[in-house]
DNA sequence: CAGTGGTCTAGACCACTAC
DNA sequence: TAGTGGTCTAGACCACTGA
């Protein structure tokens, strides 16, 4: 199909368009380079900036990524990590397999999590509306991130009330067998069930930088709540990399 | 902060830090307009070229929108629609209300199913392997598109097997108090269970357009399967705007 | 070294909006 | 009519890659 510079649709997104075309119907398969910027002038008959424009419609589709010196690529589908609310079932705490690493062990995934920062903070409002305590508050945070793989997938803030934290082993960078919810089991708060809210956007350049994310995909905003008997007893905050991502839940017709 | 135009950082970044900084701290809010392009150059001392690259940028990232002759706006947050696995209850059916007319009913919503489609087709992939059927076997497939307070929310396929669909109230646009999953209970096809599936991505321009969507919005792909004694009974395939939407999920802790 | 994509300049014409 | 954002041209210099 040329391009017909009388039409209403702008020549940027007509040449958008049948790229497009071509990746998804695999005519351009992942990993696949596409024509170079000055090929796709000479086809077209138009200028590199209206080429660069088709090409940046495809990447903020996450179609495509361009490597300086190389060229643009059909991206790959990636590595998918699948989140099942099975990694909550008490036998695998039993067992002393924290959520992440059964759910790692399941997928036979080499895992690692970074801690970044060990701290008692001021509650922001989303942690202390679910902890039902004023903003502001002191809470105990362990922030880290979590590779999979050796690719970083996921940033992960645990908020906890200081009296169950501070002082045990959840205060520390190794939370021992089963992890925190296993600590927590043991300080007598029997884990009754988790809420699990996801919310959905583009990360700011800062989480993009950190989760290693091309232009033109989004991130899956994590807020789970650890309940014993309706009282809050962690606060769960992460964003994780939407591409890398599939969430799966079993729900009851009851 | 004035630009460094020696720094390592591109100007067109720093543009689009400084202005998100202003976006996120509350500077700009929601629905205030940002200064205009030409406002903008004399600001930074560059070309219009390099502004609209800034301000591509806040647009990619779901902050901003521009409306032609107006101006570049900050998007409001839009209505938030929240999904529960409640909705799934078999309450809610036996007092003859679908998922949906419960949800838009408990979030005192005004709701409307365009239907798009009733027909038989080849079962897609997708839908095959879930249903357990070779691909391109015949499935019947109701279209809709959702619109909640007037505003296109979600496109949402529900496909049947025939034999259960064809013939039946399934089958028509209006498919009677309960829905789809009254008459399926009523052919005895007892519900037991849902699993539901997320993932997400950008949108095709077509979703984008059918949805209503500004740039730098993702989409959630929401895979579901009805399943009736491990027999599948429905698998319904839904896209829905990721800004106007929140999944929530309850889930026993054993 | 030639070729690639990344950034930037200095213009132009257009459609649309508000006044 | 003046101002806005949307599209497009025709160049430029740069950093990076692979041969």
């Amino acid at each position: 199909m040329p391009i017909d510079p009388r039409s209403d649709r702008p020549i940027y997104h007509q040449i958008a368009d049948e790229l497009r075309e071509r990746i998804l119907g695999g005519a351009l398969a992942p990993g696949q380079k596409l024509p170079s910027e000055s090929e796709l002038v000479a086809t077209y008959g138009t200028t590199r900036t209206t080429v660069r424009q088709a090409l940046r419609v495809l990447a903020s589709e996450g179609l495509t990524e361009g490597r300086r010196g190389i060229g643009v690529f059909v991206r790959g589908s990636g590595t998918l990590r699948r989140m099942t609310n099975e990694r909550f079932a008490r036998r695998h705490r039993e067992a002393g397999k924290a959520a992440l690493v059964w759910e790692a062990e399941q997928q036979h995934r080499a895992w690692r999590a970074e801690v970044l920062e060990l701290a008692e903070v001021p509650a922001p409002s989303l942690v202390a509306a679910r902890f039902l305590i004023p903003q502001g508050e002191p809470v105990f945070v362990r922030r880290r991130r979590i590779w999979i793989d050796e690719v970083p997938m996921q940033l992960a803030d645990s908020y906890f009330l200081p009296h169950m934290a501070v002082g045990t082993r959840i205060a520390q960078e190794d939370t021992g067998p089963g992890g925190v919810y296993s600590r927590l089991e043991e300080q007598g708060y029997q884990l009754t069930r988790f809420t699990e809210e996801l919310s959905f956007r583009m990360p700011t350049p800062d989480e993009a930088h950190r989760l290693d994310m091309a232009h033109g995909v989004p991130v899956v905003d994590l807020v789970r709540v650890a309940y014993s008997h309706e009282q809050p007893v962690e606060v769960f905050v992460s964003v994780l990399a939407g591409d890398k991502h599939i969430f799966s839940y079993e729900i009851s017709a009851d």
